[in-house]
DNA sequence: CGTTGCATGTAAGGTGTTACATGATTAC
DNA sequence: GTAATCATGTAACACCTTACATGCAACG
């Protein structure tokens, strides 16, 4: 038996009830509810679009419709139309409950502290050297240093933008460390290519 | 229409035949048999668990046994049966086809440079500071802390057993850059903790 | 004599994506 | 007039995981 994880399996007759298992995605969402406004599932993609992105991928439009039905029907948003007065389509707007809060907070509290999961394509290319050119591994990392410097401004741009706004504190930590993380990862792409160029070379004495 | 990304849609009548569109974890499959061993599913998630993992999340079980049929029926491995003499379960063994070889290098070689794909749940977590107390912020960060030092770790144990084989410079590359990647990851967490404290201690003149 | 490791695979289900349908408003 | 933006949602499907079934060998 290798893939088992066993799981408590619900029940949990002491005091506290259990929390639903939801996937990352849902309590990432109710997350986003979470700093109070009220926002339709468009505002809710354009947001996370432009500020989980940084250590988060971001849902696709269809799922986050499907993650706020989901967290209505668990009681932890409820939602509402709201008629638009220049006649273009109806918006339903959603608000965070009083149960979706100490939802969020008890998953922000209690969750297990998991591993991050990267999927980083470009090193998996790297690692397949041996099946590229010399010329083809450093057009790989130059391409990808490219994105982890738009990256890197990106950041630091929006850092500028949220200064002193007392309610972004912790997001705005999140981007400070954004902007270093992928300082690094820019600077891990040049250490690599002194490593090929090492590696070509034949620095061996 | 937001959600499009045009495709080309196969057909392309010049010289070049079409990569089939694989996922990734298709292609590091038969990137790890690249290498050219012979080698069991099994095998081959040992393989990526301590290999792939420092990059690339490692796939389940059954997922690399259907990869492996995949890439059976695209031509790109043959597989055939070894009895074992000790009498436990006969494994089935893959082999990479030239036509394989010819597909992962084109893959690795042409492929669009995608950006990885992250998903750090420790950063959510932070990011939605409002919904913890510091202590527990803080206790966040020293897990991942410890996963951080831990891979890294690892990272450098495995670069000592791989130094000077030459067949395995450019994966002993990519062991090189995790060690780095995860002892940026620990600093990161050390950058955070000061932030934090200065965000508490109010250091504003 | 129970656990771990070796070894392969199916079934069920959850997660998440793209493509499509629909339609009004605003900007070029 | 046509493209982009706002706006919501369904359907189909791809990807990937867990749970389960099965069974032998070696170790303690």
């Amino acid at each position: 038996m290798v893939e088992k994880k066993s799981k408590a399996k619900e029940s949990a007759p002491d005091g506290e009830a259990e929390l639903p298992a939801l996937p990352a995605t849902s309590w990432a969402v109710l997350g986003l509810l979470s700093f109070g406004e009220e926002l339709s599932g468009y505002d809710l993609k354009k947001w996370s679009d432009w500020s989980l992105r940084f250590f988060y991928w971001s849902p696709s439009f269809s799922q986050i419709y499907s993650e706020l039905k989901r967290l209505e029907k668990a009681g932890f948003a409820t939602s509402r139309m709201v008629a638009q007065e220049t006649g273009s389509r109806d918006k339903r707007v959603y608000r965070i409950t009083g149960e979706g809060m100490d939802a969020v907070r008890r998953w922000a509290r209690e969750a297990p502290v998991d591993p991050p999961v990267l999927k980083h394509g470009p090193m998996l290319r790297i690692w397949l050297g041996h099946l590229l050119e010399p010329e083809q591994l450093r057009e790989v990392l130059a391409r990808h240093r490219e994105f982890a410097e738009t990256m890197r401004l990106r950041a630091e741009v929006d850092i500028e933008g949220a200064r002193s706004e007392a309610a972004w504190a912790y997001p705005t930590l999140t981007l400070k460390w954004a902007e270093r993380y992928y300082r690094s990862e820019r600077d891990l792409v040049d250490g690599m290519l002194a490593d090929i160029e090492e590696l070509e070379n034949g620095t061996r004495p």
